[in-house]
DNA sequence: TAAAGAAATGTAAGCGTTTACATTGAGTCC
DNA sequence: GGACTCAATGTAAACGCTTACATTTCTTTA
């Protein structure tokens, strides 16, 4: 703040497009091109300017060049929460695609709260950016119509559905759930549980719910609402929620627990552990998202993988496309797979 | 795209602020003021302009603002990798008091690489970003340069060092890890082994190798380079430098094993899971983070509870405190705790 | 070698705000 | 009732770039 004595012979003021283009004796649409297009420009001005550029250690300004250019090379994304790992990873993929081709990422939190969401875009089409993801399709109506307003770009992310009006990049969360359900019920489970995420605004986990029921309906099965517990992602949630579900007379005990997702699952299988509950030969347990340390658990938690980087990449690639002027599928169905460990199993005759 | 038949009496292009302007009959200022500071407006003009905003969907143009008032309402933050649940947090944080405050959060990555992170440096002071918030200390000097040549308000944040010229707000992450082989020593143990994440370009890592080896030598002991290990953090390399360094005759195997985060400790600890060694009895295992998952997974880790959320909240504040004209306290110590679990114990006397 | 076309460069009009500064209008005080 | 405040509003000049269009400078080509 201060002047200081900098080392630099900084003129104070940070120099502009003008600046360069004064220094470099051409105009300034000589200097814009140099930098935006550069296989325009003869290579003796090239050059000159590149060195003013050097030399005045010029940067460019943003704000001006989105108000000018009506592009602010950003792209915003919202998501739930950062804590989840599973979504952290898949934000990853998404900020390594778009600085490759040069954009930016402007993240906000929206803490599985769409009120939040709503505000959040807001902020972003304020914001400018050329772009918009979104997990899940539950949004606001009144998102979608401020977006559609005013022709923002958009895409949901981490849910696939065959007939949403919206571009959507992600899997089938309720089918995927279903064929966890399936494998169980192939083992020869009977008695199930859920623990699942809370549903509210929340269209995975709900669908994750909805395709284990429509696999124990398609087997004359019905699941009694006391066996279905929501709870926050969280290993406390899930021990809790577990000791919920094994506290009861063995023979009311669910001989598998199928779980939202793998934090909840990991409360579970650590919980049992912890209570000297065999698994998978007392109760056999899953989970969903497939995260690193799943592999590792001991007896290794049988789960959905879910491929969040391939996700995040395409999702990217999609936005980057259409800002490109291309027409790129607007639906796009990434394949899930079930992950057998050990944490599952027949269920013990006795049980 | 095309026309189509919106529902919206949308007159095609964007509402300005001069649209709303006419629409209420007033002058552009008087709107801006509406829109920045309403109580220098009166009370029926206000509400005039606030109708129409309304009816119109007027959306502020960002890039215009930050032209004319030369502040942007973004920060930006550059951290090594979003994969790392403990980045995560604190970035969660960070985005979590700015939003309160009407900031927005610029991310972007950098893998460790720091060429990379002077290119995402430069191109958040070319969005404008009003403020920056770094990993670390390890910086190129370029990247310092360019910050400072340009009056670019940032801080270094998850380090803190008493005679850094620049402002960090994080904690010690030597003496931490000092703290931790101090506990070790107490307990008896002589023979250690550390398990570090890479050490180059990452000064966190380097200064709690710096930590322990601090305490050893305070106590006469020197470590051996085979029994230090850098493994990137990533549970499967924590488990192959477990199985390399227990994989030697008895009397050699380090009776304790300092691993630099918690991820790393994981692998370790489940690898000794795996291969039947007993954790504490043969070997005592500590982490760095205290991650959720740290207190469940049996026998409970032992680690150093970073503040992260802390740190991520008075980050923000710090740097909105600069923006909002105050002078905060450019370098802020946060506490780490060392959190006793059952992963340590005192080294059996026939080990 | 002159005409024509192509390539390189320049000119200047925006882009949508903010914000000094100017103006207006209504109280207030003697 | 005139001088003076103070609050509310308006005017218009930036802010730093992009880009359509105009102009100049080279190449070609016949």
């Amino acid at each position: 703040m201060k002047p200081g004595k900098r080392s630099q012979n900084s003129t104070r003021k940070k120099p502009t497009l003008g600046d360069i283009a004064k220094a470099a004796g051409v105009s300034t649409a000589s200097v814009s091109r140099v930098l935006n297009q550069p296989e325009a420009v003869g290579e003796k001005v090239r050059t000159e300017v590149e060195q003013q550029i050097r030399l005045l250690g010029y940067v460019r300004d943003g704000a001006a060049r989105a108000l000018a250019s009506n592009k602010s090379r950003i792209i915003g994304a919202i998501i739930p929460t950062l804590e989840s790992a599973i979504f952290a990873s898949g934000i990853n993929a998404v900020e390594q695609r778009l600085a490759e081709a040069g954009y930016t990422l402007l993240l906000a939190i929206s803490n599985y709260d769409l009120e939040n969401e709503l505000r959040e875009i807001r902020k972003m089409m304020e914001q400018r950016v050329d772009g918009i993801l979104l997990i899940g399709n539950d949004h606001l109506p009144e998102a979608y119509d401020l977006m559609q307003q005013h022709d923002q770009l958009f895409a949901n992310i981490w849910a696939f559905h065959e007939d949403s009006p919206f571009p959507c990049i992600g899997f089938d969360n309720r089918s995927a759930a279903k064929q966890v359900a399936e494998y169980l019920l192939d083992m020869g489970h009977r008695r199930f549980s859920i623990i699942a995420g809370i549903t509210k605004n929340n269209d995975r986990a709900a669908e994750r719910v909805a395709g284990v029921k429509d696999a124990l309906q398609a087997h004359g099965l019905e699941l009694n609402d006391s066996y279905i517990v929501e709870k926050s992602y969280d290993i406390w949630e899930g021990r809790h929620a577990a000791r919920f579900l094994m506290n009861r007379p063995r023979n009311e005990r669910p001989t598998a627990i199928v779980c939202g997702n793998d934090v909840l699952a990991f409360g579970c299988l650590l919980e049992c552990l912890h209570s000297g509950i065999k698994v998978p030969e007392e109760v056999s347990i899953t989970g969903f998202d497939d995260l690193p340390l799943s592999e590792h658990l001991p007896p290794g938690l049988t789960t959905v993988n879910v491929p969040t980087g391939h996700m995040g990449r395409q999702a990217a690639e999609f936005l980057l496309d259409s800002l490109a002027g291309k027409v790129p599928t607007p639906k796009i169905k990434l394949p899930t797979q079930l992950v057998v460990r050990g944490s599952t199993g027949a269920p013990k005759d006795d049980a």
